[in-house]
RNA sequence: GGUCCCAUCGUCUAGUGGCCUAGGACACCGGCCUCUCACGUCGGUAACACGGGUUCGAAUCCCGUUGGGACCA
């Protein structure tokens, strides 16, 4: 009886973190957390054709951008170790060799073609394909022949008549009938465990108290407590959780848009964004808030209140929920959060000055949803990337606005330098002097400094370009009207 | 084909027989704020898949239908 809780993430290592995956990591790691168990990272590499190192790196990187820490695992090791199971292989077969001296287990020879042609058979009988269980009744000499004869078997499990039932964390009481099922394969011809095989025996061996994953492998439980009980096991409590599934209802995929992970830290997602939009898909916290950080989540974390039914992936929450923490970040985060985004856009961050460059990064908080957004903004700060959209041009072009305009220059080239960065002052000087406010005024002043209609607030944006700017790109705006 | 899961606003969900003329959040629409966009704020549109039961009473329980999904083959 383990009454310590420890959990397991186990992806498999053929291809990048996908948002799914990481909601599966989040909620066993939510659970272990709250429980004060142990987070355990086990790394299914027993499809040897499509795994891959870089898989693996790009997984435990991803995790760990996302705040979510295992306890045990590949890197860090742990006293159950080896954490991949591709190092596990003598554990699986001595448990096969158990398996097949309490005569569970059996070797069958059966090709592919006779399996085909069975299943034809069947199927235009309109009998439902199962494997017949042939070579459940081979003699020893049998067996010895063909494996003479050079023949690699697969490694079958002998299913039994019965039910199969266990109580489920999210679904409740699961009970399943096992006389449709066939004897599964265990071992697969190369000599590789099936999943379902090794998962078992890791899961025992690494002393799991909770398997928590998803709906997919619901029908897979049964069988699994097949293994437990054959092996003489108890096995582990089971939470399914159900998929993520795209707008249009089927299960997410590329075709949907980005479902990686790494896809939306490079769009400018937050890690803390994109964890409080998946524990949110599915769960619904107790007290209603829901922004939540991760420390708050462990807190109010249960599954009961996680939903059944699957959900869909929409961005519009997340970009909410993006925008929302955007404009609570820490200056200095957001600053260096902002550098790569700066520099991939073409603006040579280090020759300006770093007060600048973090006031410019201040400035755009509250505008941006997605840190990638502010290549929409970079022409207003930066001259490497200024000039005069359309609409602005249209808005000066105007002969009452030309005239504002050339007010405005003359006004703020009589201002002494230090006067041009105060606001109140200025603003105060230019309804004065042209007569003009509100709209009118601005909408032109706009238009003629930072070659936009949108942006910030001028009030914020023109203490930072400085007088000598202002008059630069003023003059060049009534340049383009004459 | 078999086994299993699921079904409330466009989306995520609250709801565990009366508190529901169904609540919240995002999105959407409109007002206010405002030089613009955004923020904020106020308000609005919008859902119990369908059909049978059970019950004094059903979104809630049971059965069926339909639809979606998974696994096995």
């Amino acid at each position: 009886m383990t009454l310590k809780v420890r959990v397991r993430f186990a992806p498999a290592p053929t291809g990048l973190l996908h948002i799914g995956n990481a909601r599966t990591a989040l909620f066993n790691y939510l659970f272990a957390k709250k429980e004060k168990g142990t987070f355990v990272l086990r790394i299914e590499d027993t499809d040897v054709e499509r795994s891959t190192e870089a898989s693996i790196e790009a997984i435990l990187h991803d995790l760990k951008w996302l705040g979510i820490a295992w306890d045990e695992g590949p890197d860090v090791g742990g006293p159950y170790g080896p954490y991949r199971q591709t190092q596990r292989l003598s554990l699986y077969r001595r448990a096969v060799e158990e398996l097949i001296e309490k005569g569970k287990v059996y070797k069958c020879f059966c090709s592919p073609e006779r399996l085909e042609s069975l299943r034809k058979e069947q199927l235009s009988k309109g009998m439902m394909p199962k494997y017949d269980g042939k070579c459940r009744f081979l003699e020893k000499e049998e067996i010895s022949d063909r494996e003479a004869e050079g023949l690699r078997p697969v490694f079958r499990f002998k299913v039994d008549r019965g039910g199969i039932a266990f109580q489920d964390l999210i679904h409740g009481r699961m009970s399943f009938d096992s006389t449709g099922m066939s004897d599964f394969i265990i071992i697969r011809s190369d000599g590789m465990a099936a999943y379902n095989f090794a998962c078992v025996i890791d899961d025992h061996a690494m002393d799991i108290s909770h398997v928590i994953r998803g709906d997919d492998h619901l029908s897979n439980t049964p069988r699994q407590i097949l293994i437990y009980r054959a092996m003489g096991w108890s096995p582990p409590t089971f939470a399914h959780h159900p998929l993520i599934l795209g707008p249009d209802r089927t299960p997410l995929s590329k075709r949907h848009g980005a479902t990686a992970v790494s896809q939306y830290r490079e769009e400018g997602f937050l890690p803390e964004s994109l964890l409080n939009y998946l524990v949110l898909l599915g769960w619904s916290p107790p007290e209603g808030d829901e922004i939540l950080s991760l420390e708050k989540m462990i807190q109010s974390f249960s599954f009961t209140g996680l939903s059944r039914n699957a959900p869909t992936h929409s961005l519009k929450k997340l970009e909410w929920l993006n925008s929302h923490y955007l404009r609570h970040i820490d200056k200095d985060r957001l600053f260096h959060l902002l550098l790569p985004y700066l520099e991939k856009e073409g603006i040579p961050a280090q020759q300006y000055d770093p007060t600048y460059l973090k006031e410019v990064c201040h400035l755009l908080r509250d505008n941006l949803t997605t840190l990638s957004q502010v290549r929409d903004y970079l022409g207003i700060f930066f001259d490497e990337k200024f000039y005069f959209e359309e609409e602005a041009q249209k808005r000066f072009s105007e002969p009452a606005s030309r005239e504002t305009l050339q007010k405005v220059l003359k006004i703020i080239e009589d201002l002494p330098e230090k006067a041009a960065g105060v606001h109140t002052s200025l603003f105060h000087q230019l309804e004065e002097k042209t007569g003009q406010k509100g709209k009118p005024l601005y909408a032109t002043l706009r238009a003629g400094i930072t070659g936009k209609m949108k942006g910030p607030e001028l009030a914020k944006i023109l203490p930072l370009l400085g007088k000598e700017r202002m008059v630069k790109r003023l003059k060049k705006a009534l340049e383009l009207t004459s």
